[in-house]
DNA sequence: TTTATAATGCGACCTTGTTGCGATAATATT
DNA sequence: AATATTATCGCAACAAGGTCGCATTATAAA
């Protein structure tokens, strides 16, 4: 199961890089010149994130950010990132806040995945 | 606008007291005598959220989760939350990690709602 | 007991995301 | 360059989670 390069793929992952920011699907259907089908797009977001390309957050409000991994070497381990992300209220924007948070569980407990959100107002908005 | 106490209401507080863990709808459903609406359990919660009983989280699997307050008096002021939230991926149980976290962010970042999840085995899973 | 209206049940609806499948196009092979 | 292989795409259908409108019910005040 090789990857293949294709226009979708590329477009996508331009958006998402020059951008910065956490994207959902319809923010990366907006700043995309073509209409690439939704299911498309998923299905490009979600291979991204296999391959250790992109990570996910759900954000408070439900929905899936996705935003391109740094320090976050490939496929090469597990797939695991553990900062806060920062959704403002008022222009939508999400943003990874490149510091990680360490957190001390209980005894017995063990982390997998790590899905932190705050939400306010940005710098630009607040 | 004054609230009635309602079958409804009382029962479903009371699965969500004697369960001491963040639910979901259709965890509540099952955990309920009696089969209440599931427009109805939603508009309960929210009205408990309104009033600063309970509050909500947004799991890692994109569900609303509500729990009972503590430390939380009342609706006297504005009604945040900012401690972790544990999601066993084994047994489905989401529990409130009452240790307040400090999250500092960038200068002019101002933060309303935190929405904090990590997710893995609890300790009765791991 | 009567009255006002908050809360309920039901159905329709919405949004977000996934899946099946036949068609298309990127890559490998000849 | 032509052909074969199959990953990816587009479309439509579906599914889950949650909300909303509206007529009906039931709580609590008068
Ligand atoms: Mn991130
Ligand atoms: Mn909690
Ligand atoms: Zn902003
Ligand atoms: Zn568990």
């Amino acid at each position: 199961m090789k990857r293949r390069n294709t226009h979708s793929t590329a477009e996508i992952f331009e958006v998402l890089k020059s951008s910065g920011n956490a994207l959902s699907h319809d923010m990366i259907q907006e700043n995309i010149g073509s209409d690439i089908d939704r299911a498309t797009i998923y299905r490009v977001l979600n291979r991204f994130c296999e391959d250790g390309k992109v990570h996910k957050v759900i954000g408070d409000d439900g929905k899936q950010y996705f935003a391109i991994c740094h320090n976050c070497s490939g496929k090469k381990q597990v797939h695991s990132h553990n900062h806060i992300h920062f959704r403002c209220l008022h222009c939508g924007k999400v943003e990874c806040l490149e510091r990680d948070l360490a957190v001390p569980l209980p005894e017995g407990y063990v982390a997998k995945v790590h899905n932190l959100v705050i939400s306010g107002f940005c710098n630009n908005c607040s």
